[in-house]
DNA sequence: TCAAATGAAACTGCAATTGTTACGTATCAA
DNA sequence: TTGATACGTAACAATTGCAGTTTCATTTGA
C-alpha cells in the first residue's frame, strides 16, 4: 500500500459495506480485496469500531458489519475516526526558542492550517458513504 | 528539525531577510540561526531561487539575498515554490485496478482535496512575508 | 594563488508506517 | 467437550521519506 492508506482502506471498505449492509465480512476477506494484511485491516477498522461506525464479532460466523445505517455515515466521520489530521500534521511542537519571527510564523501558519482543516472536514461531511458506491459493483454483485 | 521543516525554514529565513533586505547571508549563517545544516539550507533556498524569490552568489562575499521586494512576496509564493502539497499529498497513484468503488472514491476525495489545497493557497496569499516580521527583532537588530 | 562561498552527489541516521508472525481469547457447531 | 473460526494484541521486520552529514567540484574575489 501507499501513503494515506488508512483512510483509503477505511473508506473503501465502508463503501462496499454500504452496498450490502447485511453481509458480514472477515478481516481476511477485506484484506484479500484490498491487497493488504488482515492485521492491518483490524488495526484500521478497530478505529472505526471505537467511533461507533462498525461492529465486530469474534468466533464462528464473526466478522465486521456496519453499526449504524450507511446513510448516516459521512466521509468526515471516517476521517475523524482515524485521527488523520491530513492538513495540520501533529501539532508542530517547537521548542520555545527566543526568536520572535519564529513565534509569529508559527502562530500565523497554525491559524491558517486550523481553518483549512475545519473546511476540509466540512466538505467531507457533505458526502455520505452511500454516495460513493457505484450503481453496478463487481464486488457486491449489485 | 521536525515535520514541515522545509516550509518553516524557508519562511523563517525570508522573514528575517524582509527585515534587512540589503544584507547578504551565507548558508552557514542561516543554518546557525535555524539550528540546522548549511547543506539543508542550500537545498531549501535553492527551490526559492528557482522560483525567483531569492538570488545566490558564489565565491567571496557571496551568499543569499532577496531577488525581489519583500512586499511582493506572500506565504503562498513560498509554499508553492517548495512544491509542498501539504493537503493532497504526493498524488496517491493507485494502480488502475478493477474496483469501481476505488475509482469513485479516488475521484471524489481528490476533488475535495484539490479544492482545499486551492483554499489553502488563497489564504496564504493574504499574508506577505513582511507582515510576519515583528517590530523588534533580536536577530536583525531593528 | 588562495580562501570563501555555492552546487551537487552520495551516504548515514532516524522516525513513521505498513507488513508479518505469533499467540491469546471469544464464539459457535458438531 | 472439543475443535475450528475469527478478532485482539503485542512484537518484530521491511519500507519509505526526510533531515543530517560528508565530500568534492566550481566559481568568485581579494
Amino acid at each position: 500500500m501507499k501513503r494515506n492508506s488508512r483512510l483509503s482502506l477505511a473508506l473503501h471498505t465502508l463503501s462496499h459495506m454500504a452496498g450490502e449492509p447485511g453481509r458480514v465480512r472477515t478481516s481476511a476477506d477485506i484484506a484479500g480485496h484490498a491487497g493488504t494484511n488482515p492485521v492491518v485491516v483490524r488495526r484500521v477498522l478497530g478505529k472505526l469500531r471505537e467511533a461507533g461506525l462498525l461492529r465486530s464479532d469474534k468466533g464462528h460466523s464473526g466478522g465486521w458489519r456496519l453499526a449504524k445505517p450507511a446513510q448516516s455515515i459521512t466521509l468526515a466521520d471516517v476521517y475523524l475516526a482515524l485521527d488523520e489530521n491530513l492538513v495540520s500534521g501533529p501539532a508542530t511542537e517547537e521548542k520555545p526558542g527566543d526568536c520572535r519571527v519564529e513565534a509569529n510564523l508559527q502562530a500565523r501558519v497554525a491559524e491558517v492550517l486550523d481553518d483549512i482543516e475545519a473546511s476540509l472536514v466540512a466538505r467531507l461531511r457533505e458526502t455520505k458513504i452511500t454516495d460513493v458506491h457505484p450503481s453496478s459493483c463487481n464486488y457486491c454483485g449489485t
